[in-house]
RNA sequence: GCGCCCGUAGCUCAGCUGGAUAGAGCGUUCGCCUCCGGAGCGAAAGGUCACAGGUUCGAAUCCUGUCGGGCGUACCA
């Protein structure tokens, strides 16, 4: 597709003399595949657009091979011939397979990207799940433009609350079953512990010790005991990502910037924008505009998150050296990255616009934000179980005999979930509603999925055949055709955008015109040309349906 | 209070860097060939694109203000 629309661009750049003449796609695809608006152009000539659009047309036909350029008042529309339409895509399609959408823009590039990041002795709540699969999808939407990707999940394993969680061990960790159920019995702990500060001052001092103990790098029992924390929460975390198929090139802490914690205040100081202020030592960044003050270190001398994020930004730079560095973190948390690049702006780092904060939306439950310890979470686990549980429900109510039942309901269950929470922009709120995601029909993975079946269904039946296709008989399949060829752009505007929800609302666009497309038109036991051509078809567009749902992260079943 | 984000059909959302009659899904109503998978297909009904100004040949899209909702707002992360 590209290469007719490059045509297209070169052959009006040609005749207007415009730079980089902007196309268009029409509304109605019936007008055309491509379209140019001719307002702009007519207006720099001084004619009335319509007039241009019909200039145009004829000088445009004279050059176009292939394509036919037809004005209909002040827009010029493209069609390509369309045999030549279906050879070339579909013959794109198959010569790519897996790698159809794929570029090599990328390469020599490096992304960093800092994704899911849960944190410790806390279990995974649908909240999560977000930054888990967002992360994932733009790295894997990175690799397939050939960037080298490095995905770090960075564990929330520090910070003051940890030394509560050490205190909560120490004083009630024999009454809870720790190493057989780790993650409900911290949480249990905590939550006891955070309760009793309340009539208990001791234990808020307790706490505190804990925790400067911990940053004080001594091996002791605080420590042996944070360790034990995270070992167990990092087994449990395994466990889920195992099932969405996700997993990271670094498991990094902020505790693993601990030993850097130290030279990355010092780097700020240095370089001079740093000010004591009320006891703490702090980056003042009122030149940007009413935004608070950036503390690095607290008045009892330890660190912040926004501390131990600086020297994590400053590792990963030397590191990696990344052209791009993203943060998969909710957008309750935009404060704090627009803080922290303000920081690096002040420090004169010219690599400080690389760092970007892809924020999303919150999940919210009907009753407010969810709130662990206030017992408002939906766990993630069980959102994938009833997922699951209600995929087998249907394999077992309409398609009883499909071989592997339980591998295609996790498939499909689990699809259902991913897809579910990458279908929207990220920036908007969800609104947590499990009927939702335990829905299969319409805008859904699962939809998507059983398209792809369905089309793999009909290459098993069909075999292997001789015939050369007649293109002439995709004549009604053009915007379908269209689409597939836009595939490959919607993955670069994807990444680029850092918004996998491109790549859902592409897909979902897609498998709706090829269903409709099948309920229309006969592939098998037509004439062998006219089979070959749809079997063709059919193909390419399984193919590009499965590459877009390995993006996402979401399997392709060929049966359920 | 201030800052950031969101506001399109009853509900959930698309609408590309401004361009042709604002599109889907769910829900509602009606229909689908003894034929490739009915997790499907077709059709109907449903919209002052929150509101008011402005820029433009042209605004759901850009700018300003108002209203409504979400989030955040110096020693939590």
């Amino acid at each position: 597709m590209q290469t007719f629309l490059d045509a297209i661009r070169a052959a009006i750049a040609a005749e207007t003399g415009l730079e980089d003449p902007k196309l268009g796609r029409p509304r109605d695809p019936r007008h055309g595949d491509s379209a140019f608006p001719c307002f702009e152009y007519a207006k720099g000539k001084g004619e009335p657009p319509p007039k241009v659009a019909a200039e145009l047309e004829t000088a445009l036909n004279a050059r176009l091979e292939g394509i036919t350029a037809k004005a209909a008042g002040p827009f010029l529309n493209f069609t390509v011939d369309r045999a030549r339409l279906g050879e070339t895509i579909l013959g794109e399609i198959a010569a790519g397979g897996a790698c159809y959408g794929t570029s090599r823009e990328g390469e020599g590039r490096t992304i960093v990207i800092d994704f899911s990041s849960p944190n410790i002795a806390k279990p995974m709540s649908v909240g999560h799940l977000r930054s888990t699969v967002i992360g994932a999808s733009i790295q894997r939407l990175h690799e397939a433009l050939g960037y080298r990707t490095v995905g770090i999940n960075h564990i929330g394993d520090w910070g003051s609350q940890f030394g509560k969680l050490v205190a909560a061990v120490d004083r009630y960790g024999d009454t809870v079953d720790l190493e057989g159920d780790p993650i409900p019995s911290l949480l249990a702990l905590y939550v006891r512990y955070h309760e009793e500060e309340e009539s208990d001052p001791g234990l808020v001092e307790e706490a505190r010790e804990a925790f400067r103990e911990l940053e004080s790098g001594v091996d002791g029992p605080v420590r042996q005991t944070w360790r034990k924390l995270t070992e167990l929460s990092l087994v449990e975390f395994q466990k889920i990502y195992d099932r969405l198929g996700v997993s990271f090139d670094l498991v990094r802490g902020e505790a693993f910037y601990e030993p850097h914690l130290a030279s990355a205040v010092d780097r700020v100081v240095d370089a001079g924008v740093t000010e004591e202020s009320e006891g703490a030592l702090v980056v003042d960044l009122s030149g940007f505009g009413k935004i608070p003050p950036c503390l690095l270190r607290k008045t009892d001398g330890t660190t912040l998150y926004a501390t131990r994020d600086l020297a994590a930004v400053f590792h990963r730079q030397e590191e990696f050296a990344f052209d791009r560095c993203l943060y998969v973190v909710g957008a309750d948390q935009r404060l704090h990255f627009r803080q922290l690049k303000h920081v690096l702006d002040r420090m004169g780092l010219d690599w400080e616009p690389k760092v970007e904060h892809v924020d999303f939306g919150m999940m919210r439950l009907p009753e407010g934000k969810m709130s662990t310890r206030k017992g408002r979470v939906v766990f993630l686990d069980d959102v994938l179980n009833d997922a699951v549980a209600e995929a087998a429900r249907v394999i077992a109510e309409k398609n009883p005999d499909l071989v592997d039942p339980g591998a295609v309901a996790e498939m499909v269950g689990v699809g259902a979930v991913v897809f579910n929470d990458l279908k929207r922009e990220r920036v908007k709120d969800i609104d947590f509603r499990l009927e939702e995601v335990l829905s299969f029909e319409g805008d859904t993975g699962p939809y998507v999925q059983y398209t792809h079946a369905r089309l793999a269904s009909i290459e098993r039946k069909a075999g292997e055949i001789e015939a050369a296709p007649d293109w002439e008989v995709l004549e009604g399949a053009a915007p379908i055709l269209v689409s597939m060829g836009r595939f490959g752009e919607v993955v670069r505007s994807a990444a680029a955008r850092a918004e996998p929800s491109e790549v859902t609302t592409y897909v979902l666009s897609l498998a709706r015109e090829v269903n409709s497309w099948v309920a229309r038109e006969r592939v098998l036991g037509q004439e062998p040309g006219v089979t070959a051509a749809r079997l063709a078809l059919a193909r390419g567009a399984r193919q590009v349906i499965g590459n877009a749902l390995t993006l996402l992260g979401v399997g392709a079943p060929t049966e359920m």
